[in-house]
Parts: structure tokens; sequence; C-alpha cells
DNA sequence: AATGAATGAGCCTTCATTCAT
DNA sequence: GATGAATGAAGGCTCATTCAT
């Protein structure tokens, strides 16, 4: 075993295999799920031998698990640069939103794969209680939520909750979108969504 | 066989027997997840043989739509009984939201299953093209929304997407709250999320 | 249990019900072969319940070996007739050989079974001891055999031995036709065979 | 999986291995007979784990398939090699029948397995059309017959019946000796059949 | 006696994981 | 370190047989 606990660094060409692992992980478990993806697939697809993955990784559970770690690190990062160009808490929720869209549907098997396989059972989350993947990318909406709510620009509601609704909102769109197979103009929803939480549903009389 | 294709009318005791099966399905499904579940247990906890299970449905997927289908049904009869006590499209809208959260989260695991189990992978959608157990559920929110929007009390948006957005966002946060094994106070989060369907999360000036 | 051993007489009721498995049987096992032939569909093929078969019958190889061993009965009953025409024990082994085509090949799938699903492996001799069906019919090709050498008209040759080599010309010949599906004309090679049998095969020069 | 389609070459170490699979497939097969044949008791029997079986057989049917053409392959060569040493087709044809008998008789099991087991039911043939084992050995006799024939020295009857008769009685005869635990002497009976073939079963007025 | 729903033993097959090379 | 052949545990499903009605 090289390195299961990440506790020896790895050589340039043994980071590139086990990022070719993380990356065909991720294709492989969005293709066909957690349950349906095969190691040897996972494994032949990124050009190594099936038992070279346990150098790895400890099991597949543990290749699911940092498989989506790294792909929310990595999508974390795309965001943050986003945000950064927006200058109030209010616009960078918004911009939030969009991009949270743009960004997971570029590729509707990850979105499917994010949306569903990530919530293993109960068991598995008691089986791997550090594992909670989202939570850097939450931590990070709700930090926006905090800012836009502190200037005064949005209504000041409990900042863990909104985050929770904005995401919730969002994330369902387009889960609900690509299991459907794409059959609804994501773009046009996106605009429902961010007129809703602009002004809400209702009508008000003296408008 | 008994009974597969449900032609021929169940015994009573029959009856009973296939109800069991499904509760117990659902019961077994919701904490291990579909791969997880076992026959044996599913059988077991309703008190039959593992081969009786094979009397009643042709096989593990058939149980797991059978099972779903049934909850739906049930739920949505529930749905159906409070919902009739608003007068107008608006609360119908709002009581939606409300009674969802309050009659998914009688059973936190249902939640998880719902919200998770549900979204098999794709190859199980394609294999059957017939199930779409969300079907009735959703068609009856949508038709609430074309009766709020046709009465003028909520602004016009496309109904179908409207509908997606408000079930998506209950149904987050009440499998976030499922999944995380109830970490924040629902009945709060109830709240924000009417808050802002009425209101939007934007502070008016003029207001 | 009503009757297994036999020792009670059965009603004429009952036996035809009894007539009715042996012949279902018979057509089941031939169809599908003994193992792919299941207990249900010969129950409802006889118009009773599967229950009702262990009624008649121990079990599944009890009725294989009841059904073979009537069906031989019957058949040996037929050929007795026939071979009763002819006067010399010549002539009756040659009727024989011709009687014993016919009667089998009414029913190719009959055929195949007798030729195929009759021999079952030494563990299911070594279970039943006394499973001999062949035992009447064979005994009766010898007694003709002994006949025909006793008269002089064919070589004196070991009884047994020579009610085999007959036996085994023709039923090989009839089983390779069920199984190949009467790829070939039988009633070409039942001469051929005849002719072998008066004559052999060796081109003698004195002729 | 290795070499299902045997597209690679295997190393010697697995070629034994699949050849003792091969080998106690055959073993096991005619001792119980395909249905009650246990694919755990074959691995075992050839000393590796259920699953090796697996990385050289497709399934239980085609192990079945592979053992027997591999059985008839073998036997074919030796069969070549002893008619070799004959000059005229009529020695041949005498010498097949001999040789046949001493060859399969060998190993009694192996002879019901042949006479039995390869007679699968018509479902196994049509799903493997082209599963024919007997094809090369029956082609094989058929060009003797055909030798035999043109040489004038055994009278001119279609040489595929002939090769029917030739190969059904002996083949009967050993089976039925296999069957019955050899339960007489095969050696007299071979002289008979011997004797029959040649001379024919009439005594002639004239001689 | 007859029924047929219920039983549960039993097996083929898959595939994550190991380990000899 | 890398390989990939070998392992063997585990489970969905069938169906002969039983037994309550």
């Amino acid at each position: 075993m090289i390195n299961n606990a990440r506790i020896k660094k790895l050589s340039i060409k043994q980071e590139k295999k086990r990022q070719a692992l993380l990356e065909s992980a991720i294709k492989v478990f969005s293709e066909k799920g957690f349950h349906e993806a095969r190691i040897s697939e996972i494994a032949h697809e990124a050009g190594v031998a099936d038992g070279t993955t346990y150098l790895y990784f400890k099991n597949k559970d543990d290749l699911l698990i940092k498989a989506v770690e790294d792909l929310f690190e990595r999508k974390l990062q795309e965001m943050e640069r986003h945000i950064s160009q927006e200058k109030t808490g209010r616009d960078k929720l918004l911009r939030f939103a969009e991009e949270h869209i743009t960004i997971f549907t570029e590729d509707p098997k990850v979105v499917r794969f994010l949306g569903v396989e990530l919530r293993q059972s109960k068991e598995f989350y008691k089986k791997y209680p550090d594992f909670k993947p989202l939570r850097h990318y939450m931590k990070f909406l709700q930090e926006i939520c905090e800012e836009a709510i502190a200037e005064g620009s949005i209504r000041a509601i409990d900042s863990k909750a909104l985050s929770y609704i904005v995401y919730g909102t969002v994330n369902f769109v387009i889960t609900e979108w690509a299991v459907q197979e794409q059959s609804f103009s994501l773009t046009e929803v996106k605009n429902y969504v961010e007129d809703i939480l602009r002004y809400g549903l209702i009508v008000r009389k003296e408008e």
C-alpha cells in the first residue's frame, strides 16, 4: 500500500494516476450509479489495473467519498472565482444561484450523480460520519447570505436556513432537469427562480 | 402465482399480507437503500417467507415500484383532504408547502427514501418508463398553481416551473433535515420558506 | 394421502385423475425434459390442483417412474397385438423392428423422452433400483429372439445380446430422427435397418 | 475475465486449470447429470474456487458444451490413430465398431454422459444451434462407410443412414452396459455385433 | 378428498478485494 | 509499485412439497 491515508507524498506520476482515478470514478459513478459502477471499469477508464485502485483508495466507498470531495473542491474554486467579481452580498447571492446552475449543468450526468448518489443511506453516513462533501460549499453560500443580510439588502432571516432554501431550490430544479433528460428549458426556469427569490410569489395590491 | 398482475381479487388475508410487504419494503428500503436492502429482511419484517414475496411481486424492482406508488397514493389522499379545506388557490399553495413538510416529516426515513432512492439510475427509468411516482402528486400541485395564477393571487409564471420550484424547495429542506438527522429546527425553516415564497428575498425601499 | 402405494382401490373418478396425471406427465416431460418440467404445469394440464398430484404420487421422481412404466405397459400391449399376427420367430423379429419404429414415431417428443430422459444418472438408478421400465419390453423381444433361434431361422447367438442389438439399432435411429427434428426419412432408414439385419453389411463373393 | 472467447493465449498454468476444469466437468456431469451437477463440486474437483470457473467459461451451459467438444475431439484423434492402421474401408468400418466400444468403455460414466446428457432438451439445442459435438465424429464414420461402399466391400446403402445404424447399435450396447452397471459381458456382445454387421441375422438356406 | 397459498432450501453467478508474481 | 488472476462471500429467485382450509 502506497498511501491510503495520504501520509506520504506521491510522485508526480502517482498523483496523475490518483487524479485519473478520481475523474474516471466521477464519470463512471455518474453514468452507472454507485452500485452499478464497476471498479474494473473505473480502473480501465483510468488506464490502470484493478488492483492499483486499492493502492490509492481503501475501497469502493472511499473512492466515492474522495471523488465527490475532490469534485466539490474544484467546483467551489470555480464558484469563488465568479463570486469575487460581485461587490454586494445581494449580487453575490443572485450570482451564486445563477452560477450554480451554470456550473453543474455543464454535465447533466454529474448533476444526477450529485443529486442522487451523493445521498447514500443513513447507514452510509453512520459508517462515514466525516463525509460531508457539501460542507465547504454550503458554508460559502451561508457566508454570502450573512453578508447580504448584514448589508440590509435582503430580509433578515436565519442564514443557514436561507442557504438551504437557495441551494435546495436551484438544486432540485437542475436535478429534475437532469433526471428528466432535459425535458424542459432550464434557462426559463432559472429566470423564474431568480424572479421568485427576488419578489416572492404573492401579488401585492399596492404594487 | 397468486396475482402478480393484480387481475384477480385478493382475499382480505392476502391483501393484508400484500400491504404488510409494501410497508416493510418502504421501511427497509428507507433504512438501507435499494441495493443494500435484502428481500429476506423485507419478507421477515412482514412476517412471511422469502418466497411469498414473489407471489405478490414479480421481483425486487417491482416491489420498489409498487411500494413507492402505494406510498404516494396514500400521501396524495392525505394532501387532498387538507387542501380541500382551503378556499383560494393562494391559500391552497401555501397550505401545500406546509402540509408537504408535515406529511413527510412524520417519518424521516421515508423522506430520505423518496428524496434519494426514488431517483434510481437512469437505467432504472429506462427499464420502467411508466414508473413516474411523482406524477399525480406533481400534477395536483401544478393544478393548484394554475388556480392561484388564474385568480390573480400570485404572479403569472409558468405553472410547471412553479410547481418544481415549490416542490424542490420544500423537498430539499426536508431531505437535508432527514439526512442530517434532524440537526436543525424544521418548523423554523418551514416558516422561512413560506415567508420567502410570499415576499421574496429582496428588501424593497418603498416598503 | 389416498394411496401412494396403491394399496387401496381407487374410485372410477380417482382412477381417471391418476391416468390424466400420467398422460400429462408424459406430455410435459417429453416437451420440456424432466428438470424443466413443472409439477404445476403437469397438474394444470391434467385439470387438478398442484397438491392433488401428491395424493397420487409420492414425488416428482415417482411420477416420472410411474408415467414411464405405464407408457411402456401400453406400448407393450400394442406390440403384442401386432406380433401375434405373425407365425414364425423370424417374421416376429422383423415385424418387431418395424412396429417398434411405427409405435414410437407416432409422437417424436415421446421418443426423445424415452431415449433421453429415461436414462437418468446412475444416482437415480441407485435411488430407485427397481426402475427398469424396459424390462418387460426387452423380455418380450428376447423371447422372440429365442423363438427365432430355436426354429433355426436366424443364426444362433445369445438371445439377450441380440435383443440389445435389435433394440439399440432401431432405437438410436428413431431417437436421432426425433432429436434432429425429423431431418431425414425414417422410412428409408427403416428399410436399411431391416436389410442389414437380414443380410448383414458384407458383400459376399458367392452371392 | 481472462479469456472467455479464447482470443488470448493462456499461460501454461492457465491452460492446465482450464483442462482440469474440463475434466472434472466431464466427471461430475457424468456422475450426476447436468442438472444435478454443481459448479461448486466441479470447481472443487479441479482444485480452484467457484468463481474461477467463470474466468474460463461463460456459464454452466458453456462449460458443458466446451467439455463435450473437448472430449469428442480427443476421442476422435484416438480413433483416427487406430483406423489409419487399416487398409480397406471394410476393415476400417469393422475396426471402427470395435474401437468405439473400446475407447468409450474405458470409463462407463463418460459413456452414460455422452449417451444421455448430450441429448439435452430440444430447448438446449435451440439455444445453442452450433452445438453439434457428434458432427466430426459422425462425419468421420460416414466417410469410412463411403469408402467401404466405393470399394464394393459392403452393400451400397445410403452412407449417412449406415453411419447412424453402426453408431446407434454400438452406442446403445455400451450405454445399456454402462447404465446397467456392466451386468453383461461387453466383449461377448461386441463379437455378436460384429458378426451381425458382417453376416446379418438371417440364416440362408443356400449357405 | 381436493385445493392452492405458503414455505424455504438451495444454487448460479457477480464482483470487490487480495496477493503471488 | 503495479499487475490481474484468483478468490469466495453473498443474495435474488425458483419450485417441489406441505398443510391449513
